[in-house]
RNA sequence: GCGCUCGUAGCUCAGCUGGAUAGAGCACCAGACUUCGAAUCUGGGGGUCGGGAGUUCGAAUCUCUCCGAGCGCGCCA
């Protein structure tokens, strides 16, 4: 047999005890069962598993909560993987699982290599990760690095989970702030041609990282953008600029080893270059096609409490009924100069994201742009008549510190220390893992001097040294047993685990048992940091048990004149090595063979 | 004024979508290296889960209300 998640099976049969004691006639028939829960318990002396069972159903089947489990528990007596039931407290069932459970779990994440903990539970649902969608002004900040390795990594696994997952970058190329990239990039083109150009205007771009740019469009177009109009010159010169900001992006992402399968650029949504002047603004479009349906509407916004706005100008505009959809106003989707709004082009490609087919959206913003979540609901759930889900993300702020201490502003990029210095200074595992060591939504503090340090303090040296512990353990025992499989997964059958008897032994099965009901849940929440945290504890059981052997020889992985003792252990060990394998690969961080 | 995200040990944070006596790391105290790399491990003290009320078998978790922090608040993106 074999159990791929021994939480869910155990659920499952728990649910067919339920549905038998309603056949049976003793219980309701069609009670509710999507509350019943299998957990572990806090404290392991109650058992190996938990289940609410009796306490969630005893209401709807008019029943007490004890009573009712004593007759769960006699169905799930008979149950052949489970060895005791006891019932506890206001009604738990506390279930003991027969020693072969926990060893076949182990069988199975060492069979199961990389993908133990792989699932369908995602039922290859189509769902978009848009992430990071930073302006393409400038290279990457620390923030932008956060947000980018969150949203890498939930969709590593999300496809873990079985979803079908599209990574996405959402590129603002139609607003105001390209037109400053170009015209600051048309400064430093003339700056390339040997003018002097004086300190850059306020408003513009200051940082050095345009002068390739403007080096690159005098070095393709020589004098000839010097004299020709404004506007004709600038668009020419927007383009490369943006191309080449988006060139330095990608790469500052690769450095992090994220690549994301579609760039989608908002211009596409307005002008359809190869169709000429002509094409269908499909922002108008899906404006007109929520007007349609009396969601947008022309009327007046009272102006906003608080912080008073000098020009208020009281005027009828064009509105989206957000509030029929949640938000607390309705929000303006034309300027007064009858422009379209940032919001407005947000729908149309929130609709086209929608149009594509998916049926969950997740979008990753940076703190700030919490107050637009509401109205992006809204928009979605408008446009999809409710049956598309957005799940927004918001990425707080990183603060950099080096042992303690802010780190001081970056003079040469601006006014920020870039992703790629930070990446360049620690590496991408340190990065990674300490990004996602942490939930989305709260602060993070990112110690460039901790992250390197080679202790218990630093929790992605920790998880690695834990994997690299492991493959020690392998070279080892190759050297007393010379002839061991090249891979330890081999043993799985021939070796006889029934001897990892030791309570520190099944503890750490346990707990490798434990993984796929974590990528699971972490999945399905859209919590990356779970795997993190749980490949933290794994580990840490891992060093313990190692350290054990200090003291008590006999629980050695190695011993010397007992092959099979040793082949069991080292099942126990490839078992650690996998998940821990598993769970860094999804963070997107190295499991290496040693530590140097 | 309103909205969003938060408030858990001295510090930094988990807490498995409502479960049992709230857990780690750091710091502090006391221990374990003729080893399978001690780059580690073991034990200890330390909490009115911001305050209060409610929902129910059961609340750090859900609701309400105060207090406090950060972010945001028609044409910026």
């Amino acid at each position: 047999m074999a159990v791929e998640n021994i939480f869910a099976e155990i659920l499952g049969r728990v649910r067919r005890a339920v549905e038998a004691l309603g056949v049976a006639g003793a219980l309701p028939v069609g009670l509710d069962l999507s509350r019943i829960t299998v957990e572990p318990p806090r404290d392991a002396a109650h058992g190996d598993m938990a289940t609410n069972a009796a306490m969630v159903l005893a209401k709807d089947a008019g029943r007490k909560p004890r009573e009712l489990a004593d007759a769960i528990a006699e169905e799930l007596r008979a149950d052949d993987l489970i060895d005791g039931v006891e019932i506890a407290g206001p009604g738990f069932i506390n279930l003991t699982l027969k020693p072969a459970a926990w060893l076949d779990a182990l069988r199975t994440a060492v069979r199961s290599g990389t993908r133990y903990g792989a699932s369908d539970v995602g039922h290859d649902i189509p769902v978009n990760v848009e992430y990071v969608s930073a302006n393409p002004t400038g290279p990457l900040h620390v923030g932008h690095g956060r947000g980018a390795v969150f949203g890498d990594a939930l969709a590593n696994l999300l496809a873990f989970a079985g979803f079908k997952v599209t990574r996405e970058y959402y590129i603002n190329d139609a607003g105001a702030q390209v037109d400053v990239l170009a015209r600051s990039a048309y400064l430093r083109y003339r700056e390339a041609l040997g003018q002097d150009i004086g300190a850059i205007p306020e408003g513009l771009y200051p940082g050095d990282y345009l002068k390739p740019v403007g080096e690159l469009i005098a070095k393709t177009f020589g004098e000839t953008l010097k004299n020709s109009p404004e506007l004709e010159g600038l668009a020419v010169v927007r383009t490369i600029a943006l191309e080449n900001m988006m060139i330095a992006i990608r790469n500052d992402l690769a450095a992090l080893g994220i690549s994301q399968d579609r760039f989608f650029y908002e211009r596409t949504l307005i002008f359809q270059e190869e169709l000429g002047a002509n094409s269908i603004d499909r922002v108008a479009r899906t404006i007109d096609w929520l007007r349609e349906r009396g969601f947008v509407y022309q009327g007046r916004l009272p102006p906003p409490k608080g912080a008073p706005i000098e020009d208020w100008e009281d005027r009828e505009q064009t509105l989206f009924r957000s509030t029929q959809f949640g938000d607390d106003v309705d929000r303006p989707l034309m300027k007064s100069d009858g422009s379209y709004t940032y919001f407005a082009s947000d729908i149309a490609y929130h609709a086209d994201k929608i149009g594509r087919g998916f049926r969950t959206l997740i979008d990753v913003w940076g703190a700030d742009h919490g107050g637009y979540i509401k109205r992006m609901r809204a928009a979605v759930r408008a446009l999809s008549d409710a049956k598309v889900e957005l799940d927004v993300k918001l990425i707080q702020l990183v603060k950099l510190l080096r042992a303690g201490e802010p780190v001081k502003m970056s003079k040469r990029a601006g006014d920020f220390v870039t992703l790629r210095e930070v990446v360049d200074e620690v590496g991408r595992d340190a990065v990674r893992f300490m990004m996602l060591y942490r939930k989305n939504d709260a602060p993070l503090d990112f110690d460039l001097a901790k992250v390197i340090e080679q202790s218990r303090d630093n929790p992605v040296f920790y998880v690695q040294y834990g994997h690299a512990r492991g493959q020690s353990v392998f070279r080892n025992a190759r050297e007393v047993f010379r002839d061991l499989p090249r891979d330890i997964a081999e043993l799985a059958d021939e070796a006889e685990l029934g001897r990892l008897s030791d309570p520190a032994e099944l503890s750490l099965m346990r707990r490798i048992a434990m993984y796929p009901r974590v990528v699971e849940a972490a999945a399905q929440a859209h919590e990356p940091h779970r795997i993190a945290f749980y490949l933290y504890d794994l580990a840490s059981e891992f060093h313990a048990l190692w350290t054990l052997g200090n003291a008590a020889p006999h629980l050695r992985f190695i011993i010397q004149d007992d092959r099979q003792m040793t082949a069991a252990r080292l099942v126990l060990v490839k078992g650690v090595v996998t998940v821990l394998a598993s769970g860094l690969a999804l963070l997107g961080v190295k499991a290496p063979d040693e530590m140097r």
